[in-house]
RNA sequence: CGGGGCUUAGCGCAGUGGUAGCGCAUCUGUUUUGGGAGCAGAGGGUCGUGAGUUCGAAUCCCACAGCCCCGACCA
């Protein structure tokens, strides 16, 4: 390819929007641009780029059975019925009519229409296990698109679906998946990322893992052990915090004027924040208030609360509040009207004593809150199955491991990719079964797998670049090597760069040549910005002696001077040198 | 959905009531050529949209839209 007639321009400058580095290289270096917010077209460079991606993406789930289909964006309203989801899920789907005015929907994700294959297609214990995968556009109305690439509206997605005659199977096939994420991952080029245990969400089965490129502009948070092997995402990581354990004491009521935050609390009482006790309001979509208690100094999870509840959160309105009884400011356990509202208890909460609470009247607090003598005894069986225990707190860094009890630490991360155990949720509402071997009707026990292609570029340019551009590894740069031609009409250099040039392309390697009649600078640039991990430097200059100049994106050497009849077999064993780099077996 | 910011040429920006400008990019010519050159010339803008105030609006008022960031949210 020449640079010449390559569609998409370098920019000097960077554009306004972008905040990320690889936002900014993307659009500076013509990979990508904007239509609209969390909506892009992909260029030749990130097209290329792309494609190479999900090559490497198809040859791991090939490996593992998969076999590629590919199942429509659109879907019906009554499919996604079948599930339960059509109505589930809120604003996050897109949703149109066709011209008769039947609902239908853009898919954010396939387990309905894996789910429509698979019941009339697996129907036998011995087409399984089965796995079947796409790589297809998955779309999704985010509230909030960001990032440039990170966080689409509508994204490319490779997505596996696994269907197993037992729980067993699934989970040996899960971990098989587990292996081949690990092998795609490498084979991309990603170097500091891990799989750590996740939220399953509101329809997820017993576990899952997310793939996560450990970077700091990443948007998850992530909790690792310093020792062991503990990694699990803040939304689901847990820590044996010690609480404070004394004998209880008569609960006093103290006025506590304009005391409205935990800070202030625990300065006005003299008291650690951590014999404090926070609550924190969430409602239901029937407006029932949720109050959630865990110890002062921490905080409250709502993925793990909606976990506990098994309901989905919004935030609390002023009237649910006071209808329930809470008093905002001094919210606390006591006086709550429990047919207005859900609560639920952190463990840190039922495991110490004597807290400072809300007194659930304005400006006044209790002392010496403990749990089962001031509530739970209290209670008749209807008012104790409004109230939960749980784990809902948020552990942090310097937590101690639930693993090993050494210090947590606290690490930014992209989900670049997910597993997810299924279970029988899907085939058990879409009433998808196979035969058993004695010829009954049995639930397909499913496993779900994900990839997030086109978020895959940016999180390796978040990973892997300078101040000048992306460093791309040769596996999913757009091209293998990227020649530069300067003071080009001089001499032969021209003419020379071009015959190196076809010559490679003949050796099937994949050349972008700057042909154009630039200064140096500008073609060192560009080149920086395209991140093409080899280089060749044709000049009169080198020439002269016979000679032309290699360097690697990275300057991992210094510049080499190789003779110009030994070029072509000089890339094309650097080349093979560099994809071996990557290259598990 | 809350909070903040922005919207003028392809990109980055200036322009506080008198009819629109700079740099880069593009095109022509010319001189240059190892880290984003110089000179000369050219093309390119319903100033986000709508409605007002005014003799006159990019500029002042009102409404709306789009985009970005933080938060909420994120199967």
């Amino acid at each position: 390819m020449f640079l010449s007639k390559l569609v998409g321009r370098t920019v000097k400058e960077t554009p306004r929007d972008a905040e990320l580095v690889s936002h900014r290289f993307l659009l500076r270096g013509g990979f990508v641009r904007q239509y609209a917010s969390g909506v892009y077209g992909l260029l030749p460079l990130a097209q290329r780029s792309i494609a190479k991606i999900e090559s490497i993406c198809r040859e791991e789930m090939n490996r593992i059975e998969g076999q590629e289909v590919k199942m429509p964006c659109l879907g019906t309203k009554e499919l996604w019925d079948e599930s339960g989801r059509y109505g589930a899920i809120g604003k996050d789907m897109f949703r149109l009519n066709d011209r008769n005015e039947k609902p239908m929907v853009l898919c954010m994700t396939h387990e309905e229409p894996v789910v429509f294959f698979a019941r009339t297609e697996l129907t036998s214990y011995r087409q399984l296990p089965a796995m079947m995968y796409q790589v297809q556009t998955k779309f999704r109305d985010e509230p909030r698109p960001r990032g440039g690439l990170i966080r689409l509206r509508e994204f490319t997605m490779k997505d596996a679906y696994s269907f197993h005659a037992s729980e067993e199977d699934l989970q040996n096939y899960y971990w098989r998946a587990h292996e081949a994420y690990m092998r795609f991952f490498k084979r991309t080029g990603c170097r500091n990322f891990v799989s750590v245990m996740s939220d399953n969400g509101m329809f997820g089965g017993k576990f899952s893992h997310e793939f996560m490129m450990l970077v700091p502009s990443g948007e998850d948070t992530l909790i690792t052990c310093t020792n062991c092997d503990y990694k699990a995402n803040q939304e689901i990581a847990t820590s044996p915090f010690t609480t404070q354990s004394a004998n209880a004491i008569a609960v006093a009521e103290v006025e506590t004027p304009n005391i409205k935050t935990i800070a202030d609390l625990a300065k006005f009482l003299k008291i650690d924040a951590s014999t404090t006790c926070k609550a924190v309001m969430f409602q239901t979509r029937e407006q029932e208030l949720v109050v959630a208690f865990v110890r002062g100094d921490l905080d409250v999870v709502e993925q793990k609360l909606k976990g506990v509840l098994q309901k989905e959160l919004f935030p609390a309105k002023d009237e649910v509040i006071a209808a329930a009884g809470a008093v905002a400011g001094s919210t606390g356990p006591l006086g709550l009207n429990l047919s207005k509202c859900l609560v639920v208890f952190d463990k840190t909460i039922s495991a110490g004593s004597n807290f400072a609470v809300g007194a659930n009247k304005a400006g006044y607090h209790l002392k010496n809150f403990n749990l089962e003598r001031d509530l739970l005894s209290q209670l008749n069986d209807w008012q104790k199955q409004r109230i939960k225990m749980g784990d809902i707190a948020a552990a942090r860094a310097g937590d101690p491991c639930p693993q090993c009890g050494h210090a947590l630490q606290e690490t930014r991360g992209i989900e670049i990719g997910n597993i997810f155990h299924l279970g029988t949720r899907y085939s058990h509402s879409m009433n998808c079964t196979y035969s058993d071997q004695a010829g009954v009707a049995q639930n397909h026990v499913m496993g779900c797998y994900g990839i997030g292609i086109t978020r895959l570029l940016p999180a390796i340019i978040e990973e892997s670049h300078d101040e000048r551009g992306p460093i791309l590894p040769i596996t999913v740069a757009p091209f293998d090597v990227h020649i530069c031609v300067l003071n080009k009409k001089e001499g032969t250099t021209e003419e020379t760069a071009l015959a190196t040039y076809a010559a490679l392309k003949k050796a099937g390697i994949e050349v972008l040549l700057d042909d154009r009649d630039e200064k140096p600078g500008s073609q060192f640039a560009d080149a920086d910005l395209v991140g093409i991990p080899l280089r060749i430097i044709f000049s009169p200059r080198n020439l002269n002696e016979n000679k032309v100049e290699f360097k690697f994106r990275d300057n991992r050497t210094p510049a080499q001077m190789i003779p110009v009849n030994e070029v072509v077999d000089f890339v094309k064993k650097t080349v093979a040198a560099e994809y071996q780099r990557y290259a598990l077996d």
